[in-house]
DNA sequence: AAAATGACGGTGT
DNA sequence: TACACCGCCATTT
């Protein structure tokens, strides 16, 4: 496996409870700041669907994209919510719910 | 090995 | 503000 990928899901696996981040920067936390597209596709893939949070990742504006769980995005959104989650409208609330590990 | 694809992001119109 | 286009990166066929 690329380590690149691997850094990716271990980054996503310390986002905590009721935050979220934004594919860009979970991009440049694993080591590649426009490799945005890519984080999608790893989603997407989701080996460790269980132990990884891929509901936590939004675009770069908190809006919701992609998720092939059983209800969608709307499902996404809702177990956001679930976990704490604020949201705008159909968007997260980056403000106050976007992860920073500073 | 090359070309196509995709759960993005930013800029232009 | 909304839609369209281009650019980036890694994976898959």
């Amino acid at each position: 496996m690329s380590d690149f990928k691997d850094k990716v899901y271990k980054v996503l696996r310390t986002v905590p409870k009721g935050k979220v981040v934004t594919y860009g920067q979970l991009a440049a936390m694993a080591g590649s700041p426009k490799a945005s597209r890519a984080i999608g596709l790893f989603m997407k893939t989701n080996p460790d669907a269980p132990r990884t949070p891929c509901h936590r990742v939004v675009g770069s504006d908190g809006k919701l994209i992609g998720y092939s769980g059983k209800n969608g995005v709307p499902g996404k959104m809702q177990m956001l919510k679930e976990e704490g989650v604020k949201f705008k409208g159909d968007k997260v609330d980056l403000e106050k719910s976007q992860w920073r590990q500073n």
